[in-house]
DNA sequence: CGAGAGTCTGTGAACGTACACAGAATGCCA
DNA sequence: TGGCATTCTGTGTACGTTCACAGACTCTCG
């Protein structure tokens, strides 16, 4: 890294001359009205007379009036905005397109409904100490929580301020907070009958971060799918939704059952990861061996061959979380529980 | 989507009756002293005894206080955020990891700063309209711009609020602001004489986002590298760097030049949607033909073959715009420009 | 002892908005 | 004409902080 040029100016001693801008008081001042009646007319309140609107439009114009959020957000005690939580690893939370969709749909009705989305990463401690207090500094009206682990303890401080909070996912604990979830248990059950269906008799599961409710649902669906036949051998327990992960835990479960012919990956990086392990053992895919992910994410239709998988919501994930949020600040509704539905998508994998 | 349950409160008419939170003056009281030295000692100024020093300490524990930060940034005329615009479709930023790595980047630079990052994606004309009014709203110290395009609207809003800013890329027009950017042209026309070193002697190039200055300086690296043997008709210009775009663009680049046996991807994605296509037309890569990348994002390693490659430090790119942003708001520097070193990733895939 | 420097403290005024309240003007009806 | 509702307007206060200022107190030194 190098700089190529460096340019100070010479008044580098003056702050920032920023000219200031007009307030209520200025407009009322040159539409001869009084500050009340500016405001008024600005939050869109009866009682304005037509001339009075006049005038104070074209003064609006003239003067380039445009509110101050600090004052207004001082005296209404709230400040229009939203944190949007992530409980991952940096690198994860460049990997997993599913969290950039969620992120989407989310700021997509956050913005519609005139709040700003500060994103929040929780990767280290220290993370969790700056996100722990600017959640107290009263930067935001509520919280929409991705990702949260068992015995979270930024769950815990957002139930101790009982600042409004929407999870995508089964908050932790015993949370009465608002969720949307997708049918994981269910969805992860159907796709294992399905892969049963097509006669595999040795079936494991690469399943991945059990310390989310996501990751012990999937897992848990797949086990009732097997039944009878369900091998606590053929699971390898990953920590992450990531490439590296699923490429790791497929060579174990190589390793150890090399009779394996069909693998449930608990996300689409997962299974991309084990794609790869199998290319590498000389598997083919899905001849030898049946591979399904879970998200249908960009991943999905890229690798070779294209996985067959649960097509999740994720960007209306984000959007329900961001609704619900926007309800519990608005004082409209208590905290609620909603469900989207999932499903299955079959291409070339299995 | 359907719901499975809505618990409504009784009390549903009650909006919030959020506890209110201690301010400076219940410090005050608490401690026997006076707001001002309160303020001095939040604020870590001199002049504050160690007995006031340390009841204001037990008193702040007491009674629980915390800073509000609109009252804060009403007087200070400043609100400690910074946006983060990128102007791409909503389909992008979730496929390229490119952005999503300079985003974390600049995160990471701004929380340590106690700045906080508002993400603002400008999509649609509407998004144009309300990130303009966003930006006038005061509500962003700062921002920071992300794939701007010639005759980008938003940054001629950005040059004339005067609002501190700091480009990833080259500025459009001739702005002054600050930006921080990697050397596209040479890195492009270094990967280029590379695959020309490996003895292909029909070498074409999937340009994409011609209308950004990325796009425009790779294209010109790659004429520059091959001078007399430049042939415009193995270019082929797609609008995006995605993964689509690359596949289209060597589908009609086999249709135009069969014989053509080197192509550069414009990015990654690019060239991962190229393997693609040359796979479908029955291709082998490397053996048939070549194909470099640009990026060195998380698709070049999970591609098969893995890309060789232009490394660029992306979240490096965030973080120093995001201190060449903050550098302005404290008015310690002028607009500044940076440059990042690149460097060539070989692997497989040429 | 008095002057001056240095340390510490409290008070009053902003910052720009929303809201409650009082009052003015108008219209209508008895 | 008086009374009353309705529409409209202006003023004062509050929100919670920072900052400038004035003043009190402590030292030190001549």
């Amino acid at each position: 890294m190098s700089s190529i040029d460096h340019k100070y100016s010479e008044c580098v001693s003056i702050p920032t001359p920023r000219p200031k801008r007009a307030t209520v008081h200025d407009v009322a001042v040159e539409a001869g009205v009084s500050r009340g009646t500016v405001s008024r007319y600005v939050n869109g309140e009866r009682y304005v007379s037509a001339a009075a609107r006049e005038s104070i439009e074209a003064a609006i114009v003239k003067v380039g009036y445009v509110p101050n959020t600090a004052a207004r957000n001082l005296v209404m005690q709230r400040s229009q905005a939203v944190g949007f939580i992530v409980h991952e690893p940096h690198a994860l939370f460049v990997e997993d397109p599913n969290i950039g969709e969620i992120l989407l749909g989310a700021n997509t009705a956050l913005s519609e409904a005139d709040h700003q989305m500060v994103v929040l990463i929780v990767d280290s401690e220290r993370d969790t100490d700056r996100v722990a207090r600017y959640l107290s500094g009263g930067f935001v009206d509520g919280v929409i929580i991705v990702s949260a682990r068992a015995n979270d303890p930024i769950s815990r401080v957002v139930e101790r301020l009982a600042v409004p909070a929407a999870y995508v996912g089964h908050p932790p604990g015993a949370s009465t907070a608002s969720f949307v979830i997708i049918d994981n248990s269910g969805a992860a059950r159907a796709i294992t009958e399905r892969l049963i269906g097509t006669g595999r008799q040795r079936i494991g599961m690469i399943a991945a971060a059990l310390d989310r409710d996501s990751g012990a649902d999937r897992l848990a669906g797949f086990t009732a799918a097997l039944g009878d036949r369900f091998d606590e051998r053929l699971v390898e327990a990953v920590p992450l939704y990531s490439y590296s992960a699923g490429r790791d835990g497929m060579q174990a479960l190589l390793e150890r059952a090399p009779d394996i012919d069909g693998v449930f990956a608990a996300s689409d990086a997962v299974a991309a990861g084990a794609l790869e392990a199998l290319r590498a053992a000389g598997r083919r895919v899905p001849d030898d061996v049946g591979v399904v992910g879970f998200d249908d994410s960009a991943w999905a239709k890229r690798t070779l061959p294209a996985l067959s998988t649960v097509r999740q919501p994720a960007a209306g994930l984000g959007r329900q979380a961001a609704l619900l949020v926007l309800d519990q600040i608005r004082g409209v509704s208590a905290p609620n529980e909603m469900l989207l539905d999932s499903a299955i998508v079959w291409r070339d994998s299995a």
